[in-house]
DNA sequence: TGACCTTTGTTCATATATCGCACATATTGT
DNA sequence: ACAATATGTGCGATATATGAACAAAGGTCA
């Protein structure tokens, strides 16, 4: 690609919607300078331009996203097919097994929920399509993990901010290797309150018609009512069976 | 705003990922180029850019969305208090009702979901936060137009594409303002199989502290099991006694 | 209170990058 | 093989980013 084949208002623009997060919902032009390292007069022209595109609301002080900016997102869910043919396997799964279900892909460090069928919120955490989980403390972020070549799940694992969630949580680098070698020879990934106290969950592998792994599926479960140790033989032949199914449904 | 205060690269961006659709999830350049009026090559350079920044996979002929573009979105649903304050609201009424509970907001002709607490999949449509219904014909569409000053509800409704979901639809201007009127006056509003056969659902607005109608919550559920008449005795009681918890929590 | 300092927002001139056109090339379908 | 359609590229005209200078707001302390 040329240089000029790339349009920097454009990309810096994205930085500055990105900007705004869980934890800063409401920023000023200079905030949003900062957090994108754009210079205060560019920063302060995306913003307006968001504004006048009604993607953002602005007091005179502080810009606010609103509700128009999931257009943009909502592009992603309803345009791909992935979300939409899995939808009705978790919904039946989760029902049957009368615990949450849901669907998920890789985007760099973390996996992206991109279908849920949730039964019973167990978690403190609401998860939805677009939540974000970081991939290595996830059962579906291992099962993902697990099937890339070694050096890119390595180098993923080396970009992720390794911290504890919970006394059980594994930030080892190489202890998290090891586990993700397990996992792909295993075909499944049990994670038992790495993430949150109380909640264990499993996770097999997608793979389309062709045999790539294309995403994951997992349940999850309080830890109260399941102990990590039968997660598996409580929901792997399920979750197998789901993605038994979708092998020719998927490309 | 000035002339120079608008970045048109960005714009003519954002252009370009809402040309992904539903229907159109795989574009090529000129694809692009014809759905958002831009020139070939500038929404060729708007679609390299998305690619190079990952937003975007290209196969060297067609274009597609990558998971990535949810964090756009998520900026959103995760920097806005309303879907956060409002979930568990609706975690309890829906578990209490055994029916599907969910919340929106208003953006143009179209009602957004931004929260939803689903028990068990009634409609054929498969509905998340990001979802997008039009308000004429929706529960939550109706409260929120008939919220709006009479000359911006009709204005809304001149700009929709009225068109008939089901035999019951109703898509005459004239009696829909009737309709908001008397949705207006008792407070809530009751959808009997206008969207979808066999879909019955009911709503109320959700007030903030200072009264204003931020945000609409309804519950949904099949016609064969809740007529519509019942809806309102049924549903009526617990929907506004959210409204009334939830309206010193918002502003 | 008022003088001072700091932070934030806005404006402007100019160097730089992007747009859109026209043309060249590649791909597709018949 | 040809027409039709789609994609890639060079260039002048136009739009945008930059960084410094200015203005305004907010905070601090005597």
């Amino acid at each position: 690609m040329r240089e000029t084949d790339f349009v920097s208002g454009f990309a810096r623009g994205l930085k500055v919607i990105e900007a705004f997060g869980e934890t800063t919902p409401r920023l000023a032009i200079a905030d949003v300078a900062k957090a994108t390292g754009l210079d205060r007069a560019t920063a302060r022209r995306c913003l307006l331009t968001l504004a006048e595109l009604g993607y953002a609301d602005y007091d005179g002080k502080f810009f606010v996203l609103t509700p128009k900016i999931l257009r943009l997102g909502h592009a992603y869910l309803s345009a791909t097919p992935l979300p939409h043919i899995v939808q009705p396997f978790l919904d039946k799964l989760a029902e049957e097994v009368r615990q949450s279900a849901s669907a998920s892909v890789l985007d760099g460090t973390e996996v992206v929920y991109i279908a849920r069928a949730s039964q019973k919120r167990v978690m403190s955490i609401n998860l939805m399509p677009g939540s974000r989980l970081p991939a290595y403390c996830a059962s579906m972020g291992r099962v993902l993990l697990a099937a890339l070549p070694e050096n890119e799940s390595l180098a993923l694992l080396k970009q992720s901010n390794l911290k504890s969630f919970t006394p059980r949580t594994l930030t080892d680098p190489v202890r998290l290797m090891e586990e993700l070698a397990h996992v792909r020879e295993q075909g499944f990934a049990v994670i038992d309150q790495e993430l949150e106290l109380g909640l264990c969950s499993i996770a097999v592998p997608l793979e389309n018609d062709r045999g790539r792994v294309v995403a994951a599926i997992n349940i999850g479960a309080p830890a109260a009512s399941v102990p990590a140790a039968e997660m598996a033989e409580r929901y792997l032949e399920p979750l197998k069976g789901v993605a038994r199914l979708l092998k020719s449904l998927l490309r």
